[in-house]
DNA sequence: AAATTTGGTTTATAATATAAACTACTTTAC
DNA sequence: GTAAAGTAGTTTATATTATAAACCAAATTT
């Protein structure tokens, strides 16, 4: 019937995080909060949930003199989002 | 871009009640709680709150001795769920 | 050089989900 | 008839999550 969701991926800021990451394959810190509209906090706090999960690979660099964390989605992140709409069909069709 | 999600629609249990309802249009407890696999506690906290927003309206009987909870969608709730699944697919397509 | 902005992180608090415990019966078994 | 088990839930406590507020370090602007 109904199939599991996963609860890293069932979270507005998360999927849209994610959802954002699938099509631009890299994106750092800044073009995320413009796009997801969250405060720097929140989204700190979820791009680090998504990178400890491994469904990110974050590297922090500096653009001449000013800090930079750059996003990239991973194959084990890319899944986790297949399966997340997969299964998240079941409950909308 | 990414357009809101209903919070209150944006939980795996609330959206599998809502799923069920939409399309049986009237359900009870018993009925809801199998084909969501949820314990009877969450049920009934989230039935509450789905009720509370007018998206369910709840009635109360008996069937011979036994209580029974019959859960029914509304409008608002056929709406609410709607607007949710166009908003939905924001992130997701 | 003081104030503001940038690019964040950390910590505290509010909201949510979930499980565990409980209630109020009914049915079945002894 | 009473003890045990089952039904149909509700209430309460706890763990998890999301979010906001506060903070930090450095850069830039005035």
């Amino acid at each position: 019937m109904f199939k599991e969701l996963d609860p890293l991926l069932h979270s507005q800021l998360r999927l849209a995080i994610m959802s954002l990451l699938i099509s631009v394959e890299e994106a750092d810190f800044v073009f995320l909060k413009e796009k997801t509209n969250a405060t720097s906090g929140n989204l700190s706090v979820q791009i680090d949930k998504l990178n400890e999960a491994g469904y990110i690979k974050v590297t922090k660099t500096f653009q001449g003199k000013m800090p930079r964390t750059i996003c990239k989605i991973t194959s084990k992140g890319i899944s986790a989002f297949e399966i997340y709409v997969k299964n998240l069909k079941t409950y909308i069709k």
